[in-house]
DNA sequence: ATGAAAATAAAAATCTTATTCATATTCGTT
DNA sequence: AACGAATATGAATAAGATTTTTATTTTCAT
């Protein structure tokens, strides 16, 4: 689907703010995580005229239209990414910041079992791994 | 051990905040998990002269000093809880807020597995699920 | 008891995110 | 292609969480 599109279905006007944010998070989509302060930067030095709070709202507003899914690492502030087409969970680099996604069935199953033992049902969940490289 | 000598062995000295403080987590140790405000809160409810500043220097420093974890759940702030003996991962109600603990041994050894495949030890991880009570 | 080192409270600073508001842009209808 | 209502934008400001600064007070080894 062309952002164009993506955009009109979330039931947003096509903008020249959204369609940047959005073609930034599919640009990167592999490599990484972005704050909105990156997001911001990346605009400014592309030389979008672009103001944070637009960045704030929109991210937001992709979120609430499930184009992106917001995480609560350990930095201070909250990163976004594509809402990925299959779920996954996130080990981060305590060295180097990198992020690597993970999936784990297995796993999963598991959490499902235990929060039904208990009487609830997942709505959603976070699991980070923070790592470093095994030297050897 | 002591309050007192609890103190002492993080290298800190003994002062009246740090004493209450410490006394607050160890007294809702079953029931709560607190952020700073709320026992700011609580402290000068039972008529402390504490400052919210020394509240978050103290819990920074319990925190490095191994006597409470800091968890980033998704409220906007964190919440602190003494250092359990015996690490748990959390569920958090997302009607209520209330906080359930719970191990598992077979998601721990799959998350060190899983670490390990990619080449990475793990240093500390952090799983939350959010549920809902099951309706019936 | 004394004094150096460390800790405190209060205020101000910071950082992240949200809101207000006046202006500008989108887009369905002419 | 222009109009106009609805919506979006950017700048500034606000709000909430946490940290830092600073002058004063407290701890604790002597």
């Amino acid at each position: 689907m062309t952002d164009d599109a993506e955009l009109k279905k979330a039931g947003l006007k096509v903008t020249l703010p959204r369609l940047r944010i959005l073609e930034l998070l599919e640009d990167g989509q592999e490599s990484d995580h972005f704050s909105a302060e990156e997001i911001y930067r990346q605009l400014l030095a592309a030389g979008e005229e672009v103001g944070l709070a637009t960045v704030y709202r929109v991210l937001t507003q992709f979120e609430q239209a499930g184009i992106c899914v917001r995480h609560n690492f350990q930095e201070g502030h909250a990163v976004y990414e594509l809402t990925p087409s299959e779920h996954h969970d996130h080990m981060v680099c305590l060295d180097t910041g990198h992020v690597i996604e993970f999936n784990d069935t297995l796993i999963e199953d598991r959490q499902k079992k235990l929060a039904n033992e208990k009487g609830y049902e997942i709505i959603d969940h976070s699991m980070v791994l923070y790592v470093k490289p095994i030297k050897d």
